[in-house]
DNA sequence: GCAAGGTC
């Protein structure tokens, strides 16, 4: 019999503590091993990992891209290293002294792997200690208890099928990705990736933007009138609109006339009529259920259509778990866990802001949640934890989000809403105009989630027979629409319904694309070399690009999660695949290689250069920052400059004037467009300096009357010059107050970019400057008071400072200002401040959370 | 430095 204490190994760090609570009823004490948290009481430690400990790739002499024929990457062995050194560490000298390991990892196939990981590294240090494996779906004390009693073995097939699709994932990425990266000579850091699942959200986004190009608009008709009631002697009358129908000839209802002389024929019946006869009135109510709970892509959905990128999100959801306020963000489930008690969690909000949305929801007799199509072991849906953060611990994103998540558990616990519709047809002259109202009967779930539109198109209770007068009639002239782009969250739903990705990586694939230079803007757009590498894929590699290869992958792990194959019978049959894909490759390597260098150089291209008529690029100096230069550079030093802010982005429109097309800065927030860089450079030279005053720095102090110094340079012994503050613009666009001794004298003070600088009659005492004013004139924009621009850039500077906890991810205002009073000022004394201290002494900011922060400032 | 998948 082994001695020693049982060791658990759990996928992370959260769930190692809640089991560890859960299963010493709270007596559970944390220690520290190589920085990594270890749970104990009686025999017992629990550990957690952070996912997958080690990595695949291939061994080191494969690693230089220069030295090896990336073909070369197929028939390389694949290994297994260590990529979180401390957590293997402690996991290795935990497991020396365990007498028996249970894996509890993640109830799903990537948690089956990581767990073989783990048993692997036990085995390395013990060869004989009894190894389990335990399977729950949630992490609640019924599950954990149970799953504890009932301890099961590690599954080596399902592992392996995981393994499986590592190899076959690093062998094509990596080895197509070099291809491409050396056939085009892009070695650096802007290499060509290509892998099994951006290779096909790449390829949706450039065959919708195919579609878009391809689109052919069509002209078409919309006829609308204005129908009124009579009205009584107590009855007031009623108007509404109604549109136009026919029959068309397949015999299905059409509004939309794609002849122009049955547009304007019906429009003159309607015309020379003076009322309408309703014929028609149908009336029908119809049940809105509420929605299911939340997965990871309905929530990244919901989200954006209040404004969140699937990026921010995700990392607002994944602080809110952390700290313990919802559940794990990434889960495939739409099916509550059957322990999971509506009543219980709902009574949690009561004395909260949501205390009457809940009470309201309480009072129903039976409370039945919706539930989704899918239902899976991995985690629960996203729901809120019962645990209330109180407003002012959350800054205002994470409680907008946290509200959301709170709101749609309330959604699945309310009743559903009924609506009533309302059809009303009327013949005028031979022609018939509908209308169509919905009138909301019981708001049900809408009272207490207000994210889909409820609202209501009133259309009053006519009857058949009725007589309406016809007014307002209008033939509008339309053409049809391309279809549109897809948005971030719209491209995650289709990466899910095609099957490629996870709930935990689609978001970060859309990022890889962005950060690759395939894609730009938001929606996204593709690059001219996002078109090259689909172009070239479908011809020689059409796998990569497409959804089927994962459909076949996840049959491949199917059969060998069952026994009917093996990862070997999978892989080298992936292997035999790649060879004959090379084969297409390498005859047309450097007609491909071409194709892709000519389409990023149209990525940075602007136009003709005036002197020389060679292209004008975007470019990137020594020190990082952009800027437009000339393609026969050293031959033409032709260049111009760029604002110093954000990344340049070449924009389809161009300028008239130089054939140059114009620049959109990428700031996040502050994107804005600089336009054609020509243009803003003559501009700036056009405008004449204004001058404003003397610069503190080197001009004539207010006791200018100190003797010169002599040398013949006109500076007083005091160092001055006789510098002037005048407002100026750079050619680069910016604007500054700035010293017209300039290179001499660098002093400077920013000035917004937009809007047109006021120069007014009132002055600065304490400078001798005057008040600035920056009105809009193209905008209702209120003019801003920016006042004495020394002032300004003072409490520019000094809001800066105060507000520097700010930058910290999830600190909002509120916040701030609360550990400001606990003295913690700065990012620096955040950074030293003892957690438990802190949160004992600031309301509503929990441990945690400062551990949070202090790794977020790091 | 390549992929995709975990997690922070």
């Amino acid at each position: 019999m082994t001695s020693g204490p049982e060791l658990i190994v759990t996928e992370k760090d959260n769930a190692a503590r809640r089991i560890a609570d859960i299963l010493s009823g709270g007596t559970a004490e944390t220690e520290r091993m190589n920085g990594v948290n270890v749970y104990t009481w009686g025999g017992k430690r629990v550990v957690g990992l952070s996912g997958h400990v080690v990595g695949v790739d291939f061994p080191a002499e494969y690693s230089d891209w220069r030295d090896v024929e990336p073909v070369e990457l197929i028939d390389a062995s694949v290994e297994k290293r260590p990529t979180q050194e401390n957590i293997v560490r402690a996991l290795r000298r935990l497991a020396r002294k365990a007498g028996s390991v249970v894996i509890a990892t993640d109830y799903d196939r990537e948690g089956e792997l990581i767990g073989k990981e783990a048993y692997e590294l036990v085995r390395e240090v013990n060869e004989d200690v009894p190894v389990s494996r335990v399977r729950f779906s949630s992490i609640t004390d019924r599950e954990v208890t149970e799953a504890f009693a009932n301890p099961d073995s590690l599954d080596f097939d399902l592992a392996a099928a995981g393994e499986a699709r590592q190899i076959v994932d690093l062998m094509w990425g990596a080895a197509l990705t070099r291809f491409l990266s050396l056939s085009a000579r892009q070695l650096g850091e802007d290499f060509i990736s290509v892998g099994r699942v951006q290779g096909p959200t790449l390829k949706l986004i450039v065959d919708r933007e195919r579609e878009i190009d391809a689109f052919d608009p069509e002209d078409y008709w919309e006829l609308y009138a204005d129908l009124t009631t009579a009205g009584g002697a107590d009855e007031a009358e009623e108007k509404f609109e109604a549109q136009y129908f026919y029959i068309d000839d397949d015999g299905t209802e059409a509004e939309r006339v794609w002849d122009q002389t049955q547009a304007e024929t019906a429009h003159m019946a309607l015309a020379s009529a003076q009322s309408a006869t309703v014929t028609d009135v149908r009336r029908r109510t119809r049940t809105d259920t509420p929605p299911a709970p939340f997965n990871t892509t309905q929530f990244i959905r919901a989200a954006g259509s209040i404004g969140y990128s699937a990026q921010r999100a995700m990392s607002i959801a994944e602080d809110l778990y952390t700290a313990g306020y919802i559940t794990y963000p990434r889960t495939d489930n739409t099916v509550y866990p059957e322990d999971l008690d509506p009543r219980e969690l709902l009574e949690a909000f009561s004395g909260s802001t949501f205390a009457d949305d809940a009470e309201s929801l309480l009072d129903q007799e039976e409370i039945e949640p919706t539930a989704g199509d899918e239902e899976t072991t991995d985690h629960p849906p996203i729901h809120p934890t019962g645990e209330l953060p109180s407003p002012s611990a959350l800054s205002d994103d994470e409680w907008e989000v946290y509200e959301l998540v709170v709101r749609r558990f309330f959604a699945t616990v309310a009743p559903p809403a009924t609506w009533e519709h309302l059809r009303v047809v009327a013949e005028v002259g031979g022609e018939s105009l509908k209308a169509n109202g919905k009138r909301l009967l019981e708001p049900g779930y809408h009272a207490v989630y207000p994210y889909y539109n409820s609202s209501e198109n009133i259309v009053p209770d006519v009857e058949e027979g009725e007589e309406l007068a016809v007014s307002n009639l209008r033939l509008e002239e339309k053409q049809t629409q391309p279809p549109r782009r897809y948005g971030q969250s719209r491209l995650i739903e289709t990466m899910e319904q095609m099957g490629i990705g996870t709930k935990a990586t689609r978001h970060d694939v859309i990022q890889k694309l962005y950060d690759r230079g395939y894609i730009e803007s938001d929606p996204p757009r593709p690059t001219r070399l996002a078109r090259a590498v689909v172009e070239a894929s479908e011809e020689f590699a059409d796998l990569i690009v497409s959804e089927e290869m994962t459909a076949q992958l996840e049959q491949d792990m199917a059969a060998i999660a069952e026994g009917k194959a093996t990862l070997d019978d999978v892989t080298e049959e992936s292997r035999e695949y790649l060879r004959h894909v090379f084969e297409g490759l390498m005859e047309n390597r450097e007609a491909l290689g071409d194709h892709l260098q000519k389409s990023m150089k149209a990525d940075k291209t602007l136009g003709p250069c005036p002197e020389c008529g060679d292209d004008l690029l975007v470019r990137k100096s020594r020190h990082g920052s952009y800027f437009v230069g000339c393609n026969g550079y050293p031959d033409c030093t032709y260049t111009l400059p760029l604002p110093s802010t954000g990344r340049p982005l070449i924009l389809e429109e161009t300028c008239e004037e130089h054939g140059l097309r114009e620049v959109k800065m990428l700031a996040g927030r502050k994107t804005f467009v600089h336009g054609c860089p020509q243009c803003k450079a003559d501009a700036a030279e056009e405008e004449e300096d204004l001058v404003i005053g003397a610069c503190p720095e080197c001009g004539e102090s207010a006791a200018s009357e100190t003797p010169r110094d002599g040398d013949g340079d006109g500076e007083t012994v005091d160092g001055e010059h006789g510098g002037e503050l005048a407002i100026k613009r750079l050619r680069n666009g910016s604007r500054l107050v700035g010293c017209t001794r300039y290179p001499d004298c660098e002093y400077s003070l920013p000035l917004p970019r937009r809007g047109d600088v006021e120069v007014t009659d009132d002055r600065c005492e304490e400078h001798d400057l005057p008040e600035l004013h920056i009105v809009y004139p193209d905008s209702d924009r209120e003019p801003w008071e920016l006042g004495c621009p020394i002032c300004n850039y003072r409490e520019y500077q000094a809001r800066q400072n105060g507000s520097e906890l700010e930058t910290i991810e999830g600190i909002g205002e509120k916040t701030a200002e609360k550990l400001k009073m606990a003295e913690i000022t700065d990012v620096e004394s955040l950074k030293n401040a003892d957690p438990d201290e802190i949160a004992a002494r600031v309301d509503g900011v929990g441990a945690e959370r400062v551990r949070q922060w202090q790794a977020k400032a790091d």
